[in-house]
DNA sequence: CGCGGATGGACCGCATAGGA
DNA sequence: TCCTATGCGGTCCATCCGCG
């Protein structure tokens, strides 16, 4: 029996063309309930899928009314908001009794709980003391925080004044936010194009209640924002400067390191299917912890007619990279372009033929790669045997 | 919130090989 | 013999990040 995960995997062209509603259907008995294996199917694909396909289900969702669209726009929506860095807890379909019927809890990294509530249409009433109610239960439970926890609406159109008005006349305006489907995905591809995570953190510090008469926060968020994506501006003229040989005066300025990082590494996100979430500048891992990275990138060295790129490999990388099951050393030669993704343990034998400098208290090995017409070439000079190894084939 | 160590990566230079 | 490409590292520098 193959889950609609392994379809993914198989074809994943049919993804492109049929709707939300069809895919379902290859699933379990095609129908979302409460612990069932369609749901637990749906789920699992949900963690394996683009953004951009994750924006096309939700669009499904919103635009052809079919069973269990509202029930699907739960599970896309909690996937949401794992890629923006929650620890989700996926919620009740329907809610029964002696249960809590929240739809879902995301936990940020500081331990604040949102529980949100998904409504597909606002044709009829929220009730307001339901959810705060979903809230006071989780509290006795020892659940949640009171003081860290607040209540987040998604609903599925813009067109929620009516909502809003209701929200802000209740009692319960100081613990509830709400949100339109569009701009959490806004929000989830803001969120890939930035470079640090503590950016996207801030970010979502504006899905919990918060007084905005002065305005300081948000502009600081603004700030922050633009900052961490002007980061990647000097890397397009720095191209130009490498293919048109117009180096300006630039020249004279010191070298600016290169920084293709988040090219390189989302490159691999999609050759893993996975998303990946920074550690430090180099070093990233998916959100179970099962796999891990380390993308180091250097700038192209001439040497005569040939070309070579250098990166330090250092015993802390090792070690970060030991502890998964599942581990990736990447290497981005020049541009994102020519990136290597080999797996860490085919790269691991290969370390002892690597040279070395050591200091009193730092050991590193340098990695060379040559290349040389189509190949690329990791020196291995301390091997007798193989003085290179050919690494042409992880490219990706 | 400033500081210093850790980290990532650029740059430097001598030795050697081998061809002109 | 000289010159250049390459081999083989060592050192330096900027940035980041954790700590007090």
């Amino acid at each position: 029996m193959s889950s609609i995960k392994e379809l993914w995997e198989k074809s994943k062209e049919t993804f492109e063309t049929k709707n939300l509603q069809q895919i379902l259907s290859f699933a379990g008995d095609g129908k979302l309930r409460d612990r069932n294996s369609t749901s637990t199917e749906f789920r699992e694909l949900l963690d394996h899928i683009p953004s951009k396909i994750l924006n096309k289900f939700a669009d499904d969702c919103l635009t052809e009314k079919f069973d269990d669209s509202g029930f699907a726009l739960q599970d896309v929506l909690n996937q949401i908001g794992s890629r923006l860095n929650f620890k989700i807890e996926n919620g009740l379909y329907r809610g029964r009794q002696n249960e809590i019927g929240y739809d879902g809890i995301w936990t940020s990294k500081e331990g604040h709980s949102i529980i949100v509530e998904v409504k597909t249409t606002d044709a009829y009433r929220i009730n307001l003391d339901t959810l705060a109610e979903y809230r006071n239960k989780l509290i006795k439970q020892n659940r949640i925080d009171e003081d860290k926890s607040s209540i987040l609406i998604i609903v599925g159109r813009r067109d929620t004044g009516d909502l809003e008005a209701q929200i802000r006349g209740s009692q319960h305006a100081w613990d509830i936010r709400l949100i339109s489907t569009d701009s959490l995905l806004k929000l989830l591809s803001l969120k890939e194009t930035l470079n640090d995570t503590k950016t996207i953190q801030q970010i979502n510090e504006l899905l919990k209640p918060k007084e905005y008469t002065r305005i300081d926060k948000l502009i600081d968020l603004i700030f922050i924002t633009s900052q961490d994506l002007q980061l990647e501006e000097p890397l397009e003229t720095e191209i130009e400067d490498k293919a048109g040989k117009t180096k300006e005066q630039t020249e004279e300025l010191k070298t600016i390191p290169v920084n293709f990082h988040d090219e390189c590494v989302a490159k691999i996100q999609s050759k893993l299917n996975r998303p990946l979430i920074k550690q430090t500048r180099i070093s990233f891992s998916d959100k179970e912890n099962t796999l891990g990275l380390t993308c180091a990138i250097s700038k192209l060295y001439k040497q005569g007619k040939y070309e070579k790129f250098w990166f330090a490999f250092h015993p802390h990388q090792q070690e970060f990279l030991k502890d998964f099951p599942e581990a990736y050393v990447a290497f981005g030669c020049g541009s994102a372009e020519n990136t290597f993704l080999i797996p860490f343990k085919e790269f691991q034998p290969w370390i002892q033929y690597l040279w070395t400098t050591e200091k009193e208290d730092r050991i590193y090995w340098h990695i060379v790669i040559h290349h040389r017409d189509t190949k690329f070439l990791l020196q291995q000079p301390k091997n007798e045997k193989a003085s290179v190894i050919d690494i042409t084939k992880y490219k990706i």
